[in-house]
DNA sequence: CCTCGTAATGCTCAAAATGAGTATAGGAGA
DNA sequence: TCTCCTATACTCATTTTGAGCATTACGAGG
């Protein structure tokens, strides 16, 4: 009756360095599974898939986060300061093993860290994560990756068996991909994982054997498969962040103490992948009170000085308390 | 090493009815724990404790969510529409039993429904939740409870060891409460749970023991307990379900098909917990286009007729496309 | 020293979105 | 018919957005 499971604690180490948003990930080799070696042969040359940090639950591991805590440690050498629970994943097929092996749960974590002064252990190192989603970045425009995926996307679209899951598929792809003059919303990560992931249009589908649609997969392969069911917390890490950092100070976590306000934009262009206007984000920054100056003044800008600020800790305090600002009138929707 | 868990799903199954919210329960005698019996003996009499539908994740089930509808149905009798992931709770020492004992893990689930209409199977019924967090409801003013509840958490807060801790304690409790004039956040309801648990206000600190603090459990035990952890889960719930109104139009899942704009103000007050300035709240719903007439007059109002509404389906396609709104500009904090 | 290039900052302005009310309309019931 | 109780319509003063324009300052090149 009751099933034991195992389960798998896995954790995207988030940080920014140089405008770009990173994560610490281990070349798979190492840790992969049988399945993914398996992968890693078949379909994808011999190449070592990369990882997230990740490990077992296992008795000694207090609270969940601890386990987690302990595993990137032991892993990667980094302490985590920030951590927020992301989603439990535990469909039996996807990512378990043959039948009548136990299940296999994996609870996906979120943590904020700073490349600079993170000493890393083994192999471990930061990649940027638009080398997973090339499709996200919007920050040079409208990436190219968008082009050669919207083919596939509507052919899968029309393939509909009725009309009504025509409707609904078409209007599944409009909405996530932004088509047809819809606007792109930074925010639906991983509802385009996920589409990619059943039409096909990403390694670890074909690695999984896709059976359910019976379709041909897809030629194409976007983006850099990871190990496992990496690639989907990831897609998870990436929406939940890209939406918490609009209304709680959480950016604050990937900064270094000081910092100029135009370093602070590119980090959370970095996150969102979407430019932001200058002026207006300063003004926004500024008037809520998020940082205060630290005095210093910093010259290698190229260009004017930059006054150095830092993050305002009492913030916490002030925002988070007066959160009711809503439910007077704006509670609806 | 690895360690195998135990997964339970457990669902909190929210209604609205008659300007209440409600959570479906099970009477929790029948499927109570040899812990909740002992604590239903020990500590409240031989009163049962209420308990959220829940159990074992099995073999059979294909997903998590799917194992999760099973066992609501089966408990309750009712089919679950809308539903959503909240979080994975796994303390090694507060929830399972002694030592030795495999840990358990408790998946907990928000789902929506409406009571109309439901047949309920067995004992299952809906109870009006702030039955168990009575400090929740602030539609009618600043809940009385709030008296009691006050002196305990200064005391707990000027009881720390260290002039760093009594200072977290302190900042903590008037975050959470809304004390000393800080303003009261209606999204803060875990933390609140997890506060008074800590203290010993609540009845369940007393059952699981409280050893960490070895303080005195206080007299006082707000609020009607549940079985197991479900208060907490019921608390994550309430906590979620009030922030996401906010910025999706999920009130709806719990209206009938057509309402009135006060219907639908005042199932959003119930859930938030607070009185929301009327015309102002139809302001924004009409201007945002979230509902659209039906043509029929309601005459059962009380006063002037109303006319009916109903919930603008294509919404959810012009909304959540367009989410970007924030990116260009408000994407900082 | 002067000129660019590149940013940092300061300000302006019109268009929404908010927060608080005031005023009027229309049934049900006494 | 009068009264009570909402439903609806509108106003009005602020704030909050979205978009730009203009000015200021350093470093590098000439």
């Amino acid at each position: 009756m009751e099933q034991a499971a195992v389960v798998d604690l896995t954790a995207v180490v988030v940080a920014v360095t140089q405008d770009q948003p990173r994560v610490l990930v281990t070349p798979g080799q190492g840790r992969a599974s049988a399945a993914d070696r398996r992968m890693a042969r078949a379909e994808l040359g011999s190449a070592a898939l990369d990882a997230l940090p990740s490990g077992p639950l296992e008795h000694r591991h207090r609270t969940l986060e601890a386990g987690l805590r302990a595993w990137v440690e032991a892993q990667t050498g980094t302490r985590l300061d920030y951590v927020e629970q992301l989603y439990t994943f535990g469909d039996r097929d996807r990512m378990s093993s043959g039948p009548g092996r136990s299940r296999v749960l994996s609870i996906g974590y979120l943590a904020l860290a700073q490349e600079a002064g993170s000493a890393l252990a083994g192999d471990a190192l930061w990649h940027d994560w638009y080398r997973y989603f090339p499709w996200e970045d919007w920050r040079r425009g409208r990436p190219a990756v968008l082009d050669r995926v919207e083919k596939p996307l509507r052919r899968w679209a029309g393939a509909g068996d009725t009309r009504a899951e025509r409707t609904a598929r078409k209007e599944r792809a409009i909405v996530a991909f932004g088509l047809d003059g819809t606007a792109w919303s930074d925010e639906r990560v991983l509802e385009r994982y996920e589409l990619l992931y059943e039409i096909g249009l990403v390694a670890e589908a074909r690695r999984d054997g896709l059976a359910g649609e019976g379709r041909a997969v897809d030629a194409l392969q976007e983006g850099q498969p990871m190990a496992a069911d990496h690639r989907r917390i990831l897609a998870t890490a990436i929406a939940r962040l890209r939406g918490k950092i609009k209304y709680r100070p959480v950016v604050f976590e990937l900064m270094p103490a000081g910092f100029t306000l135009l370093q602070l934009q590119r980090a959370v262009e970095a996150l969102a992948g979407v430019r932001l206007h200058k002026q207006n984000f300063r003004r926004l920054v500024e008037q809520q009170g998020l940082v205060e100056e630290t005095g210093h003044i910093i010259t290698a800008t190229g260009g004017r000085p930059a006054r150095e600020v830092r993050f305002r800790e009492e913030v916490v305090l002030e925002r988070l308390a007066p959160g009711l600002r809503l439910p007077i009138a704006r509670a609806s929707e």
